[in-house]
DNA sequence: GTGGTCTAGACCACG
DNA sequence: GTGGTCTAGACCACA
């Protein structure tokens, strides 16, 4: 999928106020991009625009992207705009280095509740189970 | 177990430095209660022994202990001290509702990665794996 | 050494006009923590004191910081202030990595101009001969 | 050695990403004169057909041109075209003046962190020794 | 007091 | 037009 220009608008779904909005600009790109829901080296918004799709203030949005290059995830040319990147393995080994990082941090969190892995598993079977999504 | 006058000191298993302190002492102290390792009514140790004992700021301490009674967990009894809440049925709640919490995070997040609850359930078949804890 | 509130002001030895302002700070306090000008754990100038010295955007003096804790040479405590790491470990990598890619690009950039490696070894022989310094 | 039309399109050797284009091309230009890749009076590629065989705008050809044309490196000639100096003194004293400049720029970057200049000496002494290019 | 985040502008280099 | 840097304020979380 390509960001069209019709798609800026509908970024609005971030705007969190609990957490800061650069993160949330992070972690919905970089969602996106582990997800495959954008092509490899496909253009994304411009500072600008994003910036005002999301009525927020251009270096916020600058903030969000320099992390995403830090990560390797997007690559910014000059005069041109903001592409994700066109390296697979990247992309690929973020999402599984994440994703470990995630299970440890939950497990961590469950045991210290005396849950053990197996308690952890047990409950994951029985989902779903509407508690409250925060 | 009752927490000793000498026990205070080696609570500094803390002191993460990348976290807050306040949030941590309510982690490890949440935590405790959570798992049973505090009894039921157990005097906790006062503001000042703990603050003395982390050698962290009076005030650090105070908000942790807010935040506790904010959820019923200790309660404080004017010149007595603290104490861990008599009310199991508040602990296992607040467990219960934790946990469900960090479960939805956790599978929100995973989500966003493109891992559905079943490649999740598939990973934690093949946990423990050492990945890096971060 | 340590740095003393008076040391602060002298810190004014950059401003260079021609780099970014925060690509300086950045260079100066690293290459004073990888020479050993900085003791481990030392305290450094607050982000305010720092700004205030050079004249500069608090904004800008966080920017570097945060660079400076990204390549781990410091860390920051919420409410305390920014202190150089304690881990020689992790300062002599930095030197090491750093002076490596500096020699990389060096040799790479007098290649361009036909000059090889011996050839460079000559004119080093050769030196101090001053010319501009740029 | 004269650039051929054929020529034009091997320069797509160039295309870094990380560093401005007319950058790159001035830099790929002027070492292939001081290296005596081209021939004193060659002519080099119109703005046009070096733009096209990029694929870059013909600004950032031109705004690279000019720099090298300050640079006494090459002559425009009007309705002819652009062509290499003639001059065999300019581009010694080129080669020599931006070599001066690179090592003491070098040198200067090493003892920010610590090295003398014997140290490095040492270093280039073990040499080559491959570390990231970066 | 400290650092973290944000705004609403500005100017510059680049294409 | 793009992104990169900077200013001079602001408010918040933390100690």
């Amino acid at each position: 999928m390509h960001l069209e220009q019709r798609d800026v608008g509908s970024f609005r779904f971030l705007l969190d106020l609990s957490q800061p909005i650069y993160e949330q600009i992070v972690q919905q790109l970089s969602g996106a991009i582990a997800r495959g829901d954008l092509d490899l080296g496909a253009k994304i918004p411009s500072v600008r625009e994003l910036a005002q799709g999301l009525r927020a203030a251009p270096n916020t949005v600058v903030h969000a992207y320099q992390e995403l290059e830090r990560e390797g995830l997007i690559e910014t040319r000059r005069g041109q705009g903001t592409f994700v990147t066109t390296s697979a393995t990247v992309i690929h080994e973020f999402r599984a280095k994440l994703a470990q990082t995630l299970l440890n941090q939950f497990l961590q969190q469950m045991e210290r509740l005396g849950f053990s892995p197996d308690d952890v598993r047990h409950l994951l079977r029985e989902y779903p189970k509407e508690g409250d999504r925060t």
